[in-house]
DNA sequence: TTTTAAAGAACTATATATGGATCAAAAATA
DNA sequence: TATTTTTGATCCATATATAGTTCTTTAAAA
């Protein structure tokens, strides 16, 4: 590992994790916790949050989607059960799919 | 930093970026791309695809969007203008609420 | 069935994100 | 205005995620 090039980001993710931050706290302020509150209760240093809040792509995908949900944020729009069983539905899908992929000789042209 | 207790996450958390990792893998498949293609598209490793297609919660969220985008994934089922849009409104509102939120003595009753 | 590419699973070195502290600036209430 | 809490920012030590490699297992396709 001896150079680590910074990676880059196309603009399309870093809206999206800059607009989960942003979400985040606007739901934190309109419940009136303090940062403080909200990283206890996620289990996360204050640092961490300002960082997330602030859409730092670096930040742990668990710890952002922890703090969204203790908040109030929806990813997928779904609910406990319903992101549950999309999940199952997912998995179940995934399990009838290929396992692996073969690429043979030529790519394949695709709908281009 | 001298114990470090490991992070717990909230079922919804653990089923939310569970629930990314295999739309992930299934888009992938579906695309007929391999791992290793993808990860290099989206300039990670393909240990790190590994784990992002398995939920692992502690993946750099910047690295997972960036995966998800490249196999047509929308967060927040919106397009790059969209999204871009949505981000603006939000930074506007939330300009607009206080700065910082004072917790004045008695923590208030909230809507419980 | 045979072939061979893809995926899974370790392992290591290192870059770095994180927690925790501190300090200053900002801003909410009294 | 005065007071006091919250937030922003920085710094450091360390835990750890990551890239890269290697080896094994699996499963497409010939």
């Amino acid at each position: 590992m001896p150079k680590s090039i910074p990676r880059t980001y196309s603009r399309y993710s870093r809206d999206a994790v800059e607009l989960i931050g942003a979400l985040i706290r606007e739901a934190r302020t309109e419940r009136k916790l303090t940062a403080r509150e909200l990283a206890d209760r996620a289990g996360i240093s204050r640092g961490m949050l300002q960082r997330i809040e602030k859409g730092h792509p670096k930040c742990e995908i668990g710890a952002v989607f922890e703090a969204a949900a203790i908040v109030g944020i929806q990813l997928f729009e779904a609910d406990d059960r319903a992101l549950a069983q999309h999940l199952r539905h997912t998995r179940e899908k995934l399990a009838l799919l290929p396992k692996s992929v073969r690429r043979t000789s030529k790519p394949v042209h695709d709908e281009f």
